[in-house]
DNA sequence: CCTGGCTTGTGAAATTGTGCACATGCGTCA
DNA sequence: TGACGCATGTGCACAATTTCACAAGCCAGG
């Protein structure tokens, strides 16, 4: 058999659960640890045991019976699965507080997703330097995209101009959105949207608060100190 | 029967959809819009008719057959059911970039969610006035919770400082937690914890976005225009 | 070399979420 | 008042995900 032909379908729910894994093991290697069970690592990332095993599956068989698996391995194979073996520049759409927020946050360009430019539609902001990158307007856009080689690309815009924004992004040759922006964007198939909604967040914590009040859930076992729900 | 007592339990993905319906529905009433359907309004949300029926059926039966929902009703109840009917107001721990960005960031406020207090261990931020809120330190923290009814707290640290702000977050009383911070919080039962981390997100697009350099998905339609994943 | 202990990898069951199809019922219009 | 058109609410089948339970396999020690 070949060395894995990264051919087989990772079902979502994995897929959004390989980065913590990778986050965690990335920390183990910093701590000098070799090995890990299957059980350490749901420990560590709050979830069950056999999930994390049944995720790693996916991978192919890179744990060892009677032992774990291989940290640095483990690290390895994951990265190369999402793709993280090489830097994808990305682009920023929305020069204003959010915008500025998230260039001069530096976890993207840490995690390998470095900010190769950002645009705006306000000729005040053109030329501001945000985290070394001098903004851009937006009629730019193309050209950025085109010589970046860029696919993902950031939508930090009032919600108003978000579906702009995206259009301007796809247009551009974006295939990957990650929408900051309080609204729905309608994209053409095979574009991936996803969408990070603090007031949707606190919206889902709020309902969760409101029902305590009614008094505890008939069927939730009150058992002692385990992981939060991170659903 | 009577108005509909709040006891029925929602399933956690309806839940997770109802601020999207309630985002749309309220730009509706901007809109003077005074009725939609199943159909506009999953159209709008970027999901299938049905799952809005059903979503919205777990409210109870707020629709009438042959019109629609009369949409300042629905707003109402999805707010009633989300406790979105007074503020919650929240404390954020960590005042440094990210904590500072969020509270200036005003979608808190807006959605009502005041930010009540910020905390830090630096005592270089103390007093420093973010958002109109001025800085105080983490020894202070449980004075704030109790004093401003607080059951939300938002972790606004470095990764390494996460753990210690939840537990102390905790230990001041809230009950649910936002964190944003790029580690697995370890908490009591009860507590809700969710977590929003952008490198997550940016993983989860990479993953796809070197997917698509293997050639097209033996099993995705290619069809057009419609909404991208949100998933 | 064989045995015991421990951990993976995975069928199968249980649970959760989705989408179809249609009976039901409201409002309108003749 | 009766018939018609339209949109809800929901039973049901199916799809996705989680969890259990255990056979299989590896390593250490005797």
């Amino acid at each position: 058999m070949p060395p894995h032909r990264t051919r087989r379908r990772i079902p979502d729910a994995t897929v959004a659960r390989l980065p913590i894994y990778l986050q965690i093991l990335a920390e183990q290697v910093e701590s000098g640890v070799l090995n890990v069970s299957s059980e350490a690592l749901a420990d560590l990332a709050g979830v069950n045991a056999a999930k994390v095993r049944k995720d790693l599956s996916y991978l192919g068989s890179y744990g060892t019976r009677g032992v774990g698996y291989e940290v640095e391995r483990l690290v390895y194979q994951i990265r190369r699965e999402l793709g993280l073996d090489h830097e994808w520049p990305i682009v920023i759409v929305g020069a204003g507080n959010l915008g500025q927020a998230l260039a001069g946050y530096g976890g993207f360009t840490e995690n390998g997703f470095p900010v190769a430019g950002i645009v705006d539609v306000n000729p005040d902001k053109f030329d501001v330097l945000v985290a070394g990158v001098r903004v851009r307007p937006v009629s730019e856009l193309k050209r950025i995209v085109a010589s970046g080689g860029i696919s993902i690309g950031v939508v930090a815009t009032p919600a108003s101009a978000a579906q702009d924004a995206a259009d301007r992004l796809i247009e551009a040759g974006v295939t990957s959105i990650l929408n900051f922006a309080a609204a729905v964007l309608s994209v053409p198939a095979g574009i991936m949207v996803r969408k990070v909604d603090l007031s949707v967040e606190m919206q889902i914590l709020s309902y969760h608060e409101s029902r305590r009040a009614l008094g505890p859930e008939p069927g939730v076992s009150p058992d002692e100190h385990h992981r939060g729900a991170t659903a």
